[in-house]
RNA sequence: GCCUUGGUGGCGGAACUGGUAGACGCGCUGGAUUCAAAAUCCAGUUCUGGCAACAGAGUGUGGGUUCGAUUCCCACCCAAGGUACCA
């Protein structure tokens, strides 16, 4: 018989809830530990057994820091808005705040079934007013906020203003934002609204702007690119085409360089950190301009290599490039313009996925090398894109790949400017090296190490260019065009945006009937009959009072996913505050997050989006540091074990998975609950299963088919879902806590598979059955058996080691050979069983409650000092060396174990029989290996 | 293509800065207990040969450094994830 989990687990699930046990005070002496988990989505399918990974581990951690003396913050809330429950929408009618707050519900009760210690008297949630006020907060800040590059910090736009009101546009010098655009103190004051709020649009750091657009028509919204897998909708798998539209943006570019330093100094994977600088994506190099022959303005071009500015041999612009039909010459018009609608039509997917056809056209035009004056052809190719760099590059041929297969396939002439390399089937692009350049007049005879700085200062100097530093980052679409997210707070006055102020938010979702763009086109918030607003009175109103003087139309786009889940872990802080977003104190109190656990897939999403963020509220001194988040672990994915059943192609007729070689089969993906651990499907179970296979016929001897399995994400449509309740139901959820951890270390993917369970929970047992025998309490107040108490001080180092690794799949092993020891040593004394409770209790807190009670104490045990590590019961007197010759071990030999090195030698050469002779030749030398080897030498 | 991570029994996985490879668990084999089963306990289990003692091989492949390499170095193969006309 197993131990009560079922009674012992409820029992004190209730206890927790009932006494508050893990709510974190505030404020405390104790030192803080402040414990984040990635929040969840809300799904309608509800967990399954891989979403608790992480929190486990968290929660484990969790508890040893109590433990171990820490006022641990340990929250856990929703990030509620989202795609899926407006989708559900659209097709049931029903309203989202609905199904989310359902889906909520049954998440809730999942979560408490797995014993976690999280604090939910401070739960967030991203689709609550309280809370997107706030959000929405943040976004006016941003709008009302520019970045100061003499401080290198963001500040209040009202700065940048009374800057201009000073000095007009002489008081920022050097912004390329301004353009060639000039205007006096006098001027600015003299601009209208609309023409002052259109030089401001170019600072503020969320602003409109008209761009093209990742445009998802089947979801009817734009993505932002990391929403976008190979041209494809990241959600749904939909087609994305490029659109304009005037949409919120946010200027994510201008943090681009300390999004990139800031990795430094913060522990994270550095697989995740090598993602985030890939995506900002940092290339040093020369901006260089390139006078046209007839025309006054010239081409400006972004290039890592201006070393190689001699080899230039043409030009290639975009297709989308501004100046292309200026430029074009009218002989070549006609071929110009048919080039560019034919790249306009091709999706990003097809422009992706077909790299290899090299096209282009000649412009007719020409540029002027800017130090040799020769004449340079200007073509378009859409190898070129529109959105990096200038859109326009210098083409060097005998340097760079594409531009050399891009002249062989048009001929256009190659000069090889690189001393000594052959160049005559590819290009020579490697930067090392002694390569030295040729005829490049001044950089003649130098490598590319020396000749870039030297080209820079010419180029500088002859005022043509300069060295410029690129980046990949671009700044981040903001506005959605769906219902389910959170209001922009914004309206318009003649066009012109107009925020809402902090006393009149949240500005609430209205209810529309429709969840779906309006038949114009716009977005759901369209479909709503009150959503205007009245400046008199500071309130929404019906949207047809508009035309009144103080009537005035709201945004209708609302923020995207990302939005309420870049701040959320500060709410935790101070989840009530209705004055600021966290309080000063709070803040100042629990500094930012410790020890972040969460999924590898948001790496360039949520991570970066959320850092951005932070720096920003940290420039503007809302928040005390400029990095959320000292340490991130990525846990592993658990991936589902898919069973599939073969089908003989264009029959009905199933055969089992072994026989699959005889013939051309399909396979159908089945229900993984119906498979037994053999791999076998009962036939009948099928066929209640699904009625495709009510018809069908079997080659299923004693009527079972044999499955086979692939390895996948868990998810309901391959029926591959083990829910944790199942898991719970059965072995309970200590159980399912430490086999999530035994099954591998955190960080890896690892597909479920229930074969090892019962060995976790026969451990379980058997730690109870040290307790009790027969259920009957047999705990006494001996002497404990000094073998004991060196079996478990061995064990509690290993695993408080463990732990601070976050290596708990060998914690849990090294928990299972000190139960071994202890139940074979017969041991029941309170000594050992005592502490032995505490040192179990992050990993089956249920069971160390019970057994702490038991052991005649009232209260919980979370907050008892974990049990102190005592070397002096490890104390060896004895110890075993192998004797290795030869580079084989040959011997066993046993010393004293406080002999120290050269005392070891000493014993050896004094063992005359045995080992001062090896294989009758004498020992030369001994060496003592620092831990237990002994290397003899003859 | 580039970047990152990894490759160890039938399976999941251990092995601290180079030191007895395969801990722990699953599975399997045999035994004890039982009328029987479940549960529990004990023993064995990398592969090959052998009744056995034992011998040989062995951490993706091929080299190298070392008395000694899963661990360090070089080249390659494979898998997973990321990314891609980024100038």
């Amino acid at each position: 018989m197993g131990y009560p989990f079922q009674e012992i687990e409820a029992k004190w699930q209730a206890y927790w809830q009932k006494e508050q046990t893990f709510k974190a005070v505030q404020p405390s002496d104790l030192p803080k530990y402040y414990i984040l988990d990635m929040f969840p989505y809300p799904s309608g399918a509800g967990l399954h057994v891989g979403h608790p990974l992480g929190y486990i581990a968290s929660d484990i951690f969790a508890r040893y820091k109590r433990h171990k003396g820490f006022n641990v913050l340990h929250p856990q809330g929703y990030d509620s808005f989202g795609l899926p429950a407006e989708q559900y929408a659209i097709q049931t009618g029903q309203h989202p705040a609905v199904t989310t707050e359902e889906n909520i519900q049954r998440y809730r009760e999942q979560l408490d079934r797995m014993g976690f210690s999280f604090d939910w008297s401070r739960e967030v949630r991203t689709s609550n007013p309280d809370y997107y006020r706030w959000t929405q907060w943040i976004f006016i800040q941003l709008f009302e906020s520019y970045y100061c590059t003499e401080q290198n910090k963001a500040r209040s736009i009202k700065e940048l203003i009374e800057i201009f009101e000073k000095a007009g546009s002489d008081g920022l010098q050097g912004r390329e934002e301004l353009d060639k655009q000039s205007f006096s103190a006098a001027d600015w004051k003299s601009f209208s609204a609309a023409e002052q709020e259109e030089i401001l649009q170019k600072f503020r750091l969320t602003y409109l702007a008209e761009t093209e657009v990742n445009w998802c028509p089947e979801l009817g919204t734009v993505l932002a690119n990391d929403e976008i897998i190979n041209g494809v909708s990241e959600r749904g798998g939909y087609p994305v085409t490029k659109k304009k539209m005037k949409q919120w943006i946010m200027r994510i570019s201008t943090y681009a360089e300390r999004l990139l330093s800031g990795l430094d100094g913060i522990d994270w994977p550095e697989p995740l950190k090598e993602m985030q600088r890939n995506w900002i994506g940092k290339s040093t190099g020369a901006t260089v301009f390139f006078p046209l022959e007839d025309h006054p303005e010239s081409i400006e071009v972004f290039t890592t290599r201006p070393d190689t500015i001699f080899g230039v041999t043409f030009m290639t612009l975009a297709p989308e490039h501004p100046l292309v039909n200026q430029i074009t010459t009218d002989a070549q018009r006609q071929a110009v313009t048919a080039y560019q609608e034919q790249t306009a039509q091709r999706s990003e997917r097809e422009r992706m996925a077909d790299t290899k056809t090299i096209s282009g056209v000649f412009t007719g035009a020409y540029a002027l090398h800017p130090f040799t004056q020769q004449q340079i052809p200007i073509w378009i190719g859409d190898y070129v894109l529109a959105d990096y760099g200038t859109g326009a590059v210098m083409a060097v041929p005998c340097g760079d790949q594409r531009d050399y297969d891009f002249a062989k396939h048009f001929e256009i002439p190659i000069v090889n400017i690189f001393e000594q390399t052959d160049i005559s089937e590819a290009a020579f692009t490697e930067k090392g090296g002694k390569v030295s350049l040729q005829e490049s007049d001044f950089l003649n005879g130098l490598t590319y190490t020396d000749a870039m700085p030297r080209v820079i200062e010419a180029l500088e100097e002859a005022g043509v260019g300069r060295g410029t530093i690129n980046y990949r980052l671009r700044d981040a679409v903001f506005s959605r065009q769906r219902y389910w997210g959170e209001p922009i707070p914004i309206y318009y006055v003649n066009g012109v945006p107009q925020t809402i102020a902090l006393e009149y938010l949240p500005l609430q979702l209205p209810e529309v009937d429709q969840y779906l763009p309006t038949p114009e086109g716009a977005p759901p918030l369209g479909n709503a009959t009150q959503w205007a607003w009245d400046t008199r009175s500071n309130e929404v109103v019906e949207t047809s009072l508009i035309d009144h003087q103080s009537v005035f139309p709201l945004e209708l786009n609302t923020m995207p996913g990302w939005a309420g889940s870049s701040w959320y872990f500060y709410r935790y802080m101070d989840p009530k505050n209705s004055e600021h977003f966290v309080s000063a104190e709070a803040a100042d109190y629990w500094q930012d997050v410790d020890l972040y656990l969460g999924g590898r897939e948001h790496a360039t999403g949520h991570l970066l989006y959320s850092r951005f963020w932070q720096k920003f509220l940290f420039d503007r001194k809302w928040l005390p540091v400029e990095e959320y988040a000292k340490k991130l672990i990525n846990q592993g994915m658990i991936l589902g074990s898919t069973a599939f059943v073969h089908r003989i192609e264009g029959t009905q007729h199933y055969v089992s998975a072994d026989a699959l070689a005889e013939h051309k089969t399909q396979p159908i993906r089945v229900d993984v609950s119906l498979v037994n651990a053999q791999d076998e499907i009962l036939v009948s179970d099928l066929q209640q299963w699904q009625p495709q296979f009510a018809e069908a016929t079997f080659e299923a001897p004693q009527g079972k088919l044999k499955v086979s399995r692939e390895v996948e994400k868990m998810s309901k449509s391959k029926y591959n879902v083990v829910n944790p309740d199942a898991i719970c139901d059965r072995y309970g959820a200590d159980t399912l806590r430490l086999y999530e951890m035994f099954l591998g270390p955190l960080e890896q993917a690892k597909p479920w598979n229930t074969a090892g369970i019962s060995g976790v929970h026969n451990f379980l047992n058997k730690v109870y059955r040290l307790y009790f025998k027969d259920d009957l309490w047999q705990v006494n107040t001996d002497q404990a058996d000094p073998k004991a108490l060196k079996s478990f001080h061995a064990t509690l180092k290993k695993v408080t080691e463990d732990i601070e690794q976050f290596s708990f799949n060998t914690c849990v092993s090294a928990l299972m050979i000190c139960v071994n020891d202890l139940s074979s040593l017969n041991c029941n004394q309170k000594e050992i069983l005592e502490p032995l409770a505490v040192l179990l209790s992050p990993f089956a807190p249920h069971l160390a409650e019970e057994l702490w009670s038991r052991l005649g104490h009232s209260g919980s045990i979370a907050r008892i000092p974990f049990p102190e590590f005592n070397p002096d019961y490890l104390v060896e007197t004895e110890k075993n060396y192998p004797v290795s010759f030869n580079g084989k071990m040959r011997f066993q030999l046993t010393l004293a174990a406080d002999l120290d090195k050269k005392a070891i030698e000493e014993a050896v050469l004094a063992n005359e029989q045995t080992l001062k002779y090896v294989d009758g030749k004498p020992i030369k030398k001994v060496i003592v290996v620092p831990g237990k080897i002994i290397n003899i030498v003859i």
